[in-house]
DNA sequence: TGATTATTGATAGTATTACTATTATTTTAG
DNA sequence: CTAAAATAATAGTAATACTATCAATAATCA
């Protein structure tokens, strides 16, 4: 269940950071800098001074800083769609169905000690902030092309089918899957540093938000 | 009706951009380049050369061009803000008067002769591909207490309160609200370059969208 | 074990970025 | 017409984002 399982495209690095000891460590403690001082700060001359390893041995397993975000990227996204697709497996019943995988996708994540090394929860925090960078730059229809959103958009996808198969008449459902994945995110961003702009907070959460806008969208009269 | 009456922080700039001419080409030229190059590829020193002018001027406008990004968006909201209330001021259904709302805020922008330096369309775009730069940042809670996105956090607040008006019981007008403004600048993203997420097209518009989420969410039985 | 190969580390170097400082020149305003 | 303000030109610095080369280790397998 490592990079390969998650399907990570092999043009995302230059050497698999899963083969190696300091691939991984390259992986482990990026999260954390990139966490500690936000995307644009970051440089891989100061994760190599933060692992005691070289500048140039990093870049022999990224070409750059944002390859290493695309990458963290698929793996989070990746992680995530294998917990939806294992919670919502057995589930028949479509709105059930749905609403597990709304759940799984919005609600704040924790860690999973099944990678040891990778901090979920510190992980989520960088997908928070930093996401929307990997693909908010001029390259991005060729890198789509390239295939290093597929995991994204796989997953996207599956949520969109979830919510067609609960209402076949709903217009938007690719828009709508869109925008609770996204939103997600900016709903957690916002109640971090614009409080003002969300109702979310540590007793109402963005999965409250979803599910009951899910259930209004698609005229669905479960309560949670 | 120009920066002043935007209301924008003057903390945004060193010298106000629209006090002379030099400060209004850097305004209009940077939103072509940035357009061009996108936010990450752009620099002052090529700003300059593009207006014949020279980098250390432009640097006597503007702090660096983060600032000038807050500056660009400040002036996008503020306009978008204007447009919204002067199209609702006179309409007293709440219902309608939300419904102009989403439609002034998710419509895609046209040109308006009003500002004859600012292009809306191309600034429309720098703030679908960049806005999100804007405050992904880590210095972003700092930024906030200096002002810098007052424009926009007055605009989703309005929103919101438009939002309360038509249903005083729904528990998330700001959730909603945000979503709306956040969520529009992505689906028309997603419309350029991840056709595959969206069901916005040059048919059906991301305001048909939100007007139909809104309409459901809020359960009002209008058709546009 | 010892030799070969692959990996990593150390060092150096380049072009660009993101500025700051200084001085010269031009424009504008009184 | 002069003084002051604005702009341009030039230079310089530290950091970034790399590339290249070669030395030192570590892993491997004959």
């Amino acid at each position: 269940m490592q990079s390969l399982r998650m399907g990570i495209n092999d043009k995302l690095y230059i050497k698999d950071p899963e083969s190696s000891s300091l691939g991984k460590k390259i992986v482990e403690e990026s999260i954390l800098l990139i966490d500690e001082m936000g995307f644009e700060c970051f440089t891989f001359k100061k994760l190599g001074v933060r692992i005691n390893s070289n500048e140039s041995s990093i870049y022999r397993y990224f070409e750059n800083k944002h390859k290493l975000l695309l990458y963290l990227a698929s793996w989070y996204w990746g992680w995530m769609e294998y917990k939806m697709v294992f919670a919502t497996n057995g589930i028949s019943d479509p709105i059930q169905k749905l609403d597990k995988a709304i759940e799984i996708l919005t609600q704040s994540v924790e860690e999973d000690n099944a990678f040891s090394h990778i901090n979920e929860v510190i992980l989520n925090r960088i997908i928070v902030n930093e996401y929307s960078k990997s693909y908010l730059v001029k390259e991005v229809s060729q890198e789509n092309k390239e295939g290093y959103f597929i995991i994204y958009k796989r997953l996207v996808c599956r949520l969109s089918e979830m919510i067609a198969d609960v209402d076949p008449s709903y217009p938007y459902p690719k828009s709508l899957a869109s925008s609770v994945l996204e939103g997600s995110l900016h709903q957690y961003f916002l109640q971090e540093h614009f409080p003002v702009l969300t109702n979310c907070n540590t007793t109402v959460t963005p999965t409250h938000f979803f599910k009951d806008l899910i259930s209004r969208t698609l005229n669905l009269d479960v309560d949670d």
